[in-house]
DNA sequence: CATTATGGTTAAGGTGCTGTACTAAATTGG
DNA sequence: CCAATTTAGTACAGCACCTTAACCATAATG
C-alpha cells in the first residue's frame, strides 16, 4: 500500500515533469508574420521591454538574471535586427530607455498570441475542476513556490 | 468579483512561475566533493548514464532531444575530464556502452543527494496537507500535463 | 571637488548546440 | 550472397548566448 509521503512524492516528481515539459515549448523559436522566425531568448528580451515603458540595459540584466555585458549584447542585436529602439532617457546622458519598434511589436504580439492560446486551452480543461478544487491547488502551488525561493535564496546566497 | 476562469488564469499563472523558478534551480552548477563542480549538462548527462546500465550516443541524444553529434562531443568531453568511461558494447563492434567512473560516481551521487534534500524538503512541507488535497493537486497535474503533451507534440511535427 | 557608484560598452573566450559531411559496422531484401 | 540501406558514431565549422575583465562617461556623495 502507498503511503501518505510516497503518494507526495510521486505528485511532486509529476509537478517536475510538467516543468520539464514547460521547459521544452519555451525553447522553441517563434514565428511571426508567418515567415520570420526569432529565438527564444529574443522573444522573451522582446517581451520584457514591451510590457515596460522605461526598460534599461541594466533593468534588463537584473530581469534575466544575466550580467549588464550580457544584456548590452542582446539589446545591440535586437537594434541591429530592427526590432528595438534605443533612447537617451530624458533624465540621462548615460541611461537608455529601449522600446519596440513595429518590427519588435509584431513579435510581442505573437508572443503575446501563443501564450494567450495556451492560456485559454489550460482554461477550458481546468474548468471541468470544482472551485474548490482550483483552490486547493493555489494553495498547494503557493506551498512549493515557497519551498523554491527557499532553495533560491540559499543558492545564490553562496 | 474574480469569475471562475479569471481565477484558474492566475493559478495558471503561478504554476508557470514555479517552472520558471524549476528551471532556475536546476540551472545551478553541481558541487561534488566538497570543492569541485560540474555544469548542470553534466550532472544530467552523468545522472542519465548512472542510472541505465547500457546507455549509448544515441540514447543520450533520444532521452535529451539534441542530435547525436551533441551527445558524441558531450561524452567525449566527460570521457576526457574523467567522469565517464566509454567501453565497447559486448554484441558490437560499431556501438559504445557507457558507464561512470568513480569521479563520476561522485558526482552522481552528490546529484541524487542534492535532489532527495529537496524532495525531502518539499514533502515536508505538503505533510500538512490531507492525502484528498494532494490526490486533487495529482489529478490537475495529470490535465496540464496532457495539454502540455498536445501542445509539444502540436509543435515539434510542423 | 575628489571619490565612488552607476550605466553601458568592447574584446576575448567558453559552453553547448546544430548542420554537414564523413567513416565503419550492421541489417535487409532481391 | 552481396549491394543497398540503415545505424552508431565522429570531426569540423559556425552560431547563440553567456562570462570575465578592462574600460569610458556620467551622476551622486561626503
Amino acid at each position: 500500500m502507498e503511503t501518505k509521503e510516497d503518494f507526495i512524492k510521486t505528485t511532486i516528481r509529476q509537478l517536475l515533469r510538467i516543468a520539464n515539459k514547460y521547459a521544452l515549448v519555451e525553447e522553441l523559436p517563434l514565428r511571426f508574420n508567418d515567415r520570420e522566425e526569432v529565438t527564444t531568448r529574443e522573444a522573451h528580451v522582446i517581451q520584457a521591454i514591451g510590457e515596460s515603458t522605461e526598460m534599461n540595459i541594466t533593468g534588463l540584466a537584473n530581469r534575466f538574471g544575466i550580467t549588464k555585458s550580457a544584456a548590452s549584447q542582446m539589446v545591440a542585436k535586437l537594434v541591429k535586427k530592427g526590432f528595438v529602439d534605443k533612447k537617451q532617457a530624458p533624465h540621462s546622458n548615460k541611461e537608455f530607455f529601449l522600446s519596440l519598434t513595429k518590427k519588435g511589436g509584431q513579435v510581442f504580439n505573437a508572443h503575446e498570441e501563443a501564450h494567450g492560446k495556451d492560456l485559454a486551452y489550460l482554461v477550458e480543461r481546468l474548468g471541468a475542476f470544482s472551485f474548490s478544487q482550483i483552490a486547493t491547488l493555489a494553495v498547494l502551488l503557493d506551498a512549493i513556490g515557497a519551498v523554491m525561493d527557499e532553495r533560491l535564496s540559499d543558492l545564490t546566497r553562496e
